[in-house]
DNA sequence: ATTCCATGAGAAT
DNA sequence: TTCTCCTGGAATC
């Protein structure tokens, strides 16, 4: 799936063209007619992303309370945009200091290319042109001209959620249900910290993590992809992690340090702003020029240790390992993660 | 043309 | 642990 910067940028993307306006909220596929009939007509009030759940608020009416649209993308789902859509991650950013310093620089521009992640980014002609902005599980967003507006649905769309000027499908999700209030708080309960979601100070966030990771017998390699310890990590972010920390994926969380668990969640406070300003999970600082190139091209480039089993180590040759821990294929360097 | 595999995760066994 | 949900680009034949 996508892991938390995703869902982080799909949320910004319906805060910024679709909060504030009414909504016809529907089930081309038929999957969700219910659902979509609870939410159809209703304005959109609220976007926000804990970890790599979507949470859109919707308004309650005379007899109907407030609902909110709960979507997990899982491995395959994806969010596709269209009609008048902001596709810049800067444009997107809700973070002021983010927006402000930086809109203008890159306002028009989009992360381009189908196909195969980390192409290259690609200019927009005109921001107000009909444009497509796709963004799902693996993080490829591409963008182009649309034709008419509202485009039909493509495939098996779950929920097409359309406003007056733009329009989102969604296909393939693992969740896609409608909340109550009181069920959105129950799951936000139930998910560890996110340093991206506004809820929680970041000063508590980072105790959270480290005292819930802390009690743990259970390797660092399992406790950083469970959600409920800390929400957002997937398996690029995990090895990614581990090995910039230098630390063995099978040391249990317990006898990690304090200080190792801090620089942990440290990081990955870092790595999930690279991922949402950039959309892409950029995990080696520093890159430039031609190696910069070969990174957004080759996700074998890309990376530390993922997907780079057999390869030797960047930083000591090492033969990169690959085993299974917990169904999940972990990548990480024997020689360099003790 | 067909099969494989994935940046998840809950249920079933 | 294995199965299942369900999509699509990559790898393979």
């Amino acid at each position: 799936m996508p892991e938390g910067h995703s869902v982080h940028r799909i949320a910004r993307q319906f805060q910024a063209n679709f909060v504030g306006s009414t909504a016809a909220v529907s089930s081309p596929q038929g999957r969700f007619e219910v659902g979509a009939a609870e939410l159809d007509g209703r304005t959109i009030t609220s976007s926000e992303a804990i970890g790599k759940h979507l949470l859109l608020g919707f308004d309650g009416t005379a007899e109907a309370a407030d609902l909110v649209l709960h979507v997990h993308l899982g491995i395959y789902g994806a969010w596709d945009f269209a009609g008048d859509i902001s596709i810049d991650p800067t444009i997107l950013a809700s973070r002021a200091a983010v927006g402000a310093a930086r809109m203008g620089q890159t306002g028009m521009r989009g992360i381009g290319g189908a196909g195969t992640m980390g192409e290259n980014e690609e200019s927009i002609a005109s921001i107000g042109a009909p444009r497509l902005a796709r963004l799902r599980a693996g993080e490829q967003e591409t963008a182009g001209e649309a034709t008419a507006f509202p485009p039909d649905p493509v495939g098996q769309v779950r929920v097409r959620i359309l406003t007056d000027t733009a329009v989102a499908d969604l296909r393939g999700p693992t969740v896609c249900e409608v909340l109550e209030p009181g069920q959105v708080r129950a799951l936000a309960e139930r998910l560890g910290p996110d340093p991206e979601a506004p809820t929680e100070s970041r000063r508590h966030a980072e105790q959270r993590f480290v005292d819930r990771a802390s009690r743990s017998n259970q390797p660092i390699g399992q406790l950083l992809m469970d959600q409920s310890v800390v929400a957002g990590i997937g398996n690029v972010y995990r090895a990614e992690l581990l090995f910039r920390a230098r630390i063995d994926p099978h040391r249990p969380g317990s006898q990690l340090t304090t200080d190792e668990l801090r620089g942990l969640w440290r990081d990955w406070v870092k790595l999930l702003r690279i991922g949402v300003e950039t959309g892409q999970m950029l995990t080696i600082d520093g890159l430039r020029g031609a190696k910069r190139a070969a990174a957004l091209a080759n996700r074998a480039d890309r990376h530390w240790v993922y997907k780079r089993e057999g390869m030797p180590c960047r930083r000591c040759g090492t033969s990169i390992a690959l085993e299974t821990m917990q169904g999940r294929k972990l990548y990480w360097c024997p020689g360099c993660q003790l």
